[in-house]
Order: structure tokens, then sequence, then C-alpha cells
DNA sequence: ATGCATGAGCC
DNA sequence: GCTCATGCATA
């Protein structure tokens, strides 16, 4: 991708970090265990968007001209047109730690899951075998197993369910997928391809809106009966075959999808979201549900970026089409729970280093360096790994997920028209003193223009021109990263 | 809903 | 080592 092209990461490393503030390395955050917490009482209020940056405005990415590299999908946020809170995730939302097995109740996101699957109980032997421990630096809270290295050997066994469990994680569609990136969409007109009427229209399905929670309830929503599970895709063009996608043919997955217009993305999205709601499923029993229908499952994550729009442009044609005919078989079918029937959880037994929360302090920190260079080297990692007291890993890490969040919530310019759509760190006139990069992103480096409904939230620096950049620093946070 | 992590594919 | 797709864990 030309991202790769773009600046070398040297470019922002020309002078030596200075971050000496002890008061980074304050205390632990909030407890680990937010065991009490259910993800589904918690869920903010529709409306209440945890991050605001996701509320774009359509604007902002209709003159979007030629994405560099991956294009996202900075769509106003769909989330938050309708209530979904109480329907994400229910109640199965018991926090999972990271235990290599899985635990009786290991489901992910996934309800239905542990209320159907549990052949028996399948008493955690590990459970126990967690153990706190805390880095050197105490912002830091990771959990990690004593001398274990979470990396090898461990893809060793899945439960993977029965024999016709399609597949387990790992299995892809191949990157047939058109490589349509947002210039091209201009064109591209609406293609009424095969939308299936039902999905247009608003048809109210006969089905009781029950939706599926837990327990008895989930057990009685999930428990299909075994006859239907459907792995085995179409030959045609349900599978995700890697269907010669050749040239252009783009999301060449199925047939159906070939070339989405942002805007039917965009109201399919909504569709989904409403429609999906209405029928009483969660995010959770869609992704699974793909799985059952297509063979391909997804996780309550995959879905809720689909709805609010947050996955690429290109990933978001390749979904579509699954989602599109989950949602046509949910509306008409008889009995939409034989759609989530479970054969079996495939339960990836992988080790996972357990995720490390920065303290407030510390992102603030990190954002700052990301503003002064958002690919920094290795010796730049080195450095603000030793100055934040993190691990090298997790700093090379969060300046992958915030170049990646960057992406997808604003575009990525171009060399020709940077700056038109966002500009960069603010232009010298009058840089908001700050001394440290407000912990609050919001604000800083805002297009003036190109958001008529707010700014994004974050702060979306040009990866594509380091020196500009660099020149578009304030001093302030120049002297406090240069010292 | 989102922050941090993983892994494939690529350079 | 990066991007990208994806997911676990958590706020």
């Amino acid at each position: 991708m030309s991202d790769r092209s773009q600046s070398p990461a040297s470019d922002c490393n020309s002078r030596p970090y200075d971050f000496s503030r002890a008061n980074l390395y304050s205390h632990p955050t909030m407890g680990q265990d937010n065991l009490g917490n259910n993800a589904g009482s918690l869920q903010l209020p529709s409306g209440v968007l945890q991050d605001p940056g996701l509320l774009f405005n359509k604007a902002t990415y209709n003159g979007i001209a030629q994405a560099t590299a991956q294009t996202f999908f900075p769509f106003h946020h769909v989330a938050g047109d309708y209530r979904t809170s109480d329907l994400q995730t229910g109640e199965f939302g018991q926090p999972k730690h990271w235990y290599p097995f899985a635990a009786t109740d290991y489901t992910g996101q996934v309800p239905g899951v542990m209320a159907t699957n549990q052949p028996t109980n399948l008493s955690p032997p590990i459970a126990e075998t967690r153990e706190q421990i805390k880095l050197p630096m105490p912002e830091i809270k990771t959990e990690k197993e004593p001398g274990e290295d979470y990396s090898a050997e461990i893809k060793a066994q899945h439960y993977t369910a029965a024999a016709s469990a399609p597949m387990a994680h790992g299995v892809y569609y191949s990157p047939a997928w058109n490589p349509s990136f947002w210039p091209g969409l201009a064109h591209i007109t609406q293609h009424p391809i095969n939308q299936n009427p039902s999905t247009s229209s608003a048809s109210s399905p006969s089905l009781s809106p029950s939706p599926p929670s837990n327990g008895v309830q989930a057990n009685a929503f999930f428990n299909g009966n075994a006859n239907q599970v459907v792995p085995a895709p179409p030959a045609q063009n349900s599978a995700p075959t890697r269907s010669s996608g050749s040239s252009s043919g783009g999301c060449s997955d199925s047939e159906e999808e070939e070339n989405l217009s942002t805007e039917e993305l965009e109201q399919f999205a909504k569709e989904l979201k409403h429609k999906r709601i209405t029928l009483g499923f969660t995010q959770a029993d869609v992704g699974l549900a793909l799985g059952n229908l297509y063979g391909k499952m997804f996780s309550q994550t995959t879905i809720c970026r689909f709805e609010a729009l947050q996955l690429s442009f290109k990933n978001m044609c390749k979904l579509k089409p699954l989602l599109q005919r989950w949602l046509n078989e949910a509306e008409t079918s008889d009995n939409p729970q034989d759609m989530y029937k479970i054969e079996r959880v495939f339960v990836d037994t992988r080790k996972r280093k357990r995720r490390t929360s920065l303290e407030g302090t510390v992102r603030s920190a990190l954002e700052s360096y990301f503003i002064k260079c958002p690919k920094p080297n290795t010796i730049d990692i080195t450095h603000i790994s030793d100055d934040l007291g993190l691990e090298r890993d997790v700093v090379r890490v969060w300046f992958c997920n915030r170049r990646q969040k960057g992406k997808r919530l604003a575009l990525p310019l171009d060399e020709e028209c940077d700056g038109q759509y966002y500009e960069q760190s603010p232009p010298p006139p009058h840089p908001p003193a700050m001394g440290m990069m407000p912990s609050s992103m919001p604000g800083q480096g805002y297009p003036v223009h190109p958001y008529p409904g707010g700014p994004p939230t974050l702060y979306m620096p040009q990866l594509h021109r380091s020196d500009a950049f660099k020149q578009g620093l304030h001093p302030g946070l120049v002297g406090h990263l240069t010292g």
C-alpha cells in the first residue's frame, strides 16, 4: 500500500526524546477485575457515545478523494440511531479472563453459546492458573502467567465444534475483495444488484422478538434442531470461497455485492442494526449466525463495527453480502432460532497476552508522541517505551492501533489533497497552549471545515508528510518531546 | 463500544 | 516491522 511509501519513519526521529515525567508513573489504575461488571447492563444508553469521534458527518467523507492506504468508513456514526444498549450484550457478559482453556463459561461475547454448548461442565482445570503480575511500571496493568510465553505452542487445541464445524478461526476469506478505495466510490453508482426486496422493505417479521439472552431463554432460543446447520454454503455465491475475484471483481465473494456505494453500505448498516434489534438479536447473535449459516463466524466486535461503519470499505464490502443474507433469512425464517443453533463453539485456546490498560497520563503521553511522529521507528519506540516505562511491544502495538484507528476515523490524506479534509497538527498560528496533549484528544487538529456536524474526536495526523507534520507541531509540544 | 492484542501477508 | 482484519477483554 502506498502507505508504506510514505515518509520514512525516521522522519520524526531526528531529535531525542525527553520525556522525563515522573508523574507518569503514578498509580495503578482501576481494579483489574470488573467481574461484577455486567457488560450488558452497563451499556451506555444509545445516544451516549463513548467516543464522539465516531460521529462523523457524511460530508466528511463524501469529498474523499484518494485514500492512499486502506480505506475506512468515517461515515457518520449510525450507532445511536437505535436503542441497542439493552440488546447488545444482554446478560451474558460475564467477564472472561485470560484462561488458556475454555472455561466453562467461556464464550467470549457470544450469547447462547455458553448456554447451549456446555455438554458437561468442563470444570475449568486452569481456572486458577491465572496470576496477576504487576509489571515494573505501575501504570500498566497486565496479567501474565509467570514465565509464560504466550506466543508459540498454543494453537494446539480448539474446542472445535462438531465435525461439520466449517472452520475455526484462522480461516479467512481470500483477499479477493474489491480493492475499491474511496476515490473509486465516486463513480460507483448504486447497484441495486440483488437487493433482496425483503431487506429494503420494513417487512415486519412474525417472529417473536424475544431476544436470546441467557440461561433458559437462550437455550430455548438457541436450541435449534440439529438438522439445519448449513455450514456448507451454497455452491454458488455464498461460500466464503476465494472466488477468483480477478481484476476488478471486487467483493466477488458473492456476486450480489460487487460494487457498493458508500450510501448503500451506510444504509445497509443502519438497516441491519435496526432490523437486528427489531428481531431481537444481539450483535453477537449475528456473528454467530454467520458462522452457522455461512461458515465464518464473527465476533460481536466485528458486527458492531460493521454497524458503526468502522471497518474499511473493503471489509465492509466483504461482510455485507453475508450480513445481507443473514438478514434476509432472519426476516423470512419462521424459526430464526435455527440460525443460531450452534453445534459447538470453537474456543480458542491460544493464550493471549493480557490486555494492557494504559493509564490516562500514559495515553496522553503516547498521544503526544503520536502527534509528533505517528510512525516511530524502532529506536523511537525504545525511547518512548523507556520514557513511559512500557514494554516496547506495548508501545509498538499502541502505535499500530493508533494509526489504524486514525485511518478508521479520518481519511488518510493523499499526497495530492493533503490538508483538504483534515489538517494535521494545528497550524502554527495559535497553538493551543497545551503543554501536554490533553487527555481528551478531541479538539486536536480538526479539520476546520469538513465536519459540519462536529469534528471527529480524534486527532488525525497526516501520515504522509512528516516534515510538514513536524512543522505543524506546536512549540510546547515539540519542546516537550524533543527537549 | 472500544482499547489493546494477534496473526497473516507483504515489503 | 507494517498494515489490515479480527477478536478478547474491558470500560
